[in-house]
DNA sequence: TCTATAGATTTACACGCGTAAAAAAATTAT
DNA sequence: ATAATTTTTTTACGCGTGTAAATCTATAGA
């Protein structure tokens, strides 16, 4: 072993490949023939050799950095969504870079700012939502790739894709409705996510169709905590005795495990059997729905299709060469998970 | 407004400061005097001028930028950690870059060697621990500074900042066996975490400290899914009647919560009372231990400190000419916290 | 007021690679 | 085999900043 390569020049001489075909295999290792390809991976293997990643980003036309920016990394659901982004993007031979607001709009912003530095090919972003500076967001997505995923804001962005939330939730409630006490709705009153709005809606348009009355059961409460305030909230509401035997729907999962913790605390029976005081359902298939007590009856996402969607819509926008195209948006079914608690 | 200025050159004749001035600046503000300082950031501020992060970069001796490796940001816990050290990075004036190794010994290395790439100033490393690939986390440590946390490595890194897992375990024996039953210890036989036998002999020590005799209730499983092992083990150890009336010290938080789990699901009543059926444990004080049922008793690490500690070290080896200092190590008392599991 | 000195400017080169254009070589089609 | 085409090589310049050395200028202390 020699002492280490470090220009691509030095590593030219040594495969006995010219520096220009370097530089196109490293942009794009198959826009140079496969006998050539093969030589140099040697090469690279046998020398250890990699590009200044500086040097090679300054005058790229588009750099191989995708930004990935989630709302709340601290939450188990978007940091198993980012991964899975991640991985697809390294699949597509693409360099993730992940960002999280921390529930903050102002470091959704920032993150950005710090991603518009990096000159990203594109950036995946599933947005705060309702606290979202949607101006900034507008004119940053003016100026790189966007693809929106998880919340929709309007008009900004290339593409969003995210979960039929209509259909999920008034699957939920047919469910609910057939199996037991048909549920009431509890949820945040002013929720920061846009898909809480579209929830909400839906319960009330499919209690509606099933011709019964909706009824929301709206809790205050600021910031991301949603366990802390479906607890503060649920042991309230647990108190009246006029929800003894109700059935509960909860706008997240986040919110059922607080509710369901409250529960428990209270003494009551949660649970889809005829002698429990108390059904509670959520939505997302949160990580730690299966191990709540009982566990959590929820819809899962197809986080999967969600993802491979919005990389390839990125993907095909990058490539493209300008599409004018319109703004593409898919909604992905939800599927029912019935556990113990309805 | 004018249109965006491109370069340094550009700005420098725009505001009336020398490039080379500026490009001092931009290394580092207080280099300069007060009142240019002041200037350049009237200036930037009126034409919105930020420098080429690739060209800005290529030529620095050190760049400004911090790797931040986590074994697992699916875990709340390492998210929560991450996130307190990303703001104290940021607030020193570097550049976080959160990886996270996905449980997996190949994405550790993958996650340092695309660091390498973008040679940082160094690097905060939470090892995987045994699955870790020793010798290469050392051959990294030593070409960039790295300080590791969480998990110590023997010999990698210029320093370690962890838990004093003797001391937490120990409190929390002593609290135990203090308030009923003295407890058994639920682990998993093999663990992947250093910290996980490092309890293990607190445990013993501390019993016996006491006069009493340890046991070790040692389950199989691999992986990172320690909720699904804790409950699949769990479930076999409540059906044993000889269980009844025990209490249980689980090695970390994320077991406790599947065991709470499976003895939710077996009626079993766990909690500190008297006419409960165990009393269940943990460690770490996992975001979500406040919102099992019930909440659970445990450990909470002193996470403040031990970023607080890591971050200003990493500084401290940034800015050191090249000490040749020995490697510090220091370890922080965890915190008993009273829930109603035991 | 003069001098010592920190700080700013001028000048100039380096960094490592992207990229363009023209020429040469290798491959494929005829 | 020859022509047409694809791929590689040669040559050369540009990118936006870091940095070094010498020179100049502002500030402070005597």
């Amino acid at each position: 072993m020699g002492r280490k390569i470090k220009t691509m020049e030095e590593f030219a001489s040594l495969s006995g490949i010219s520096r220009p075909t370097l530089s196109k295999f490293f942009n794009d290792a198959q826009s140079v023939k496969k006998s050539t390809r093969l030589k140099i991976e040697q090469a690279i293997e046998k020398h250890d050799y990699r590009p200044n990643f500086y040097a090679m980003n300054q005058n790229r036309r588009k750099t191989k950095n995708i930004g990935l920016v989630v709302p709340n990394l601290t939450d188990p659901f978007f940091a198993g969504i980012a991964r899975k982004l991640e991985e697809l993007i390294v699949l597509s031979g693409y360099n993730p870079l992940l960002l999280s607001s921390h529930g903050g709009p102002e470091q959704e912003i920032a993150n950005l700012d710090s991603l518009r530095s990096i000159k990203p090919a594109g950036v995946l972003l599933a947005p705060l939502g309702r606290a979202s500076n949607v101006k900034k967001l507008k004119d940053f997505s003016t100026l790189v790739p966007t693809v929106l995923f998880d919340a929709n804001v309007e008009g900004v962005g290339e593409a969003f894709f995210g979960s039929d939330n209509n259909q999920s939730i008034g699957l939920m409630v047919d469910y609910l409705a057939r199996t037991g006490q048909p549920p009431k709705f509890f949820e945040m009153k002013d929720p920061i996510n846009p898909n809480a709005y579209k929830r909400r809606a839906a319960y009330i348009s499919a209690m509606e169709k099933l011709g019964l009355e909706p009824e929301l059961l709206q809790i205050n409460g600021d910031g991301w905590n949603f366990e802390e305030i479906g607890f503060a909230s649920g042991r309230q509401i647990i108190q009246d005795s006029k929800y003894r035997g109700a059935t509960i729907l909860c706008s997240n999962d986040r919110l059922a495990i607080g509710l369901l913790s409250a529960a428990y605390e209270s003494g009551l029976r949660v649970g889809h059997s005829a002698e429990c005081d108390l059904r509670v359902a959520g939505h997302d298939d949160h990580p730690f729905s299966r191990y709540t007590c009982p566990s959590l009856t929820t819809i899962a996402q197809d986080y999967d299709a969600i993802g491979e969607r919005s990389v390839s819509e990125m993907l095909k926008i990058i490539d493209g060469a300008n599409g004018i195209a319109e703004r593409s948006e898919e909604l992905f079914e939800g599927r029912l998970v019935m556990r113990s608690s309805a």
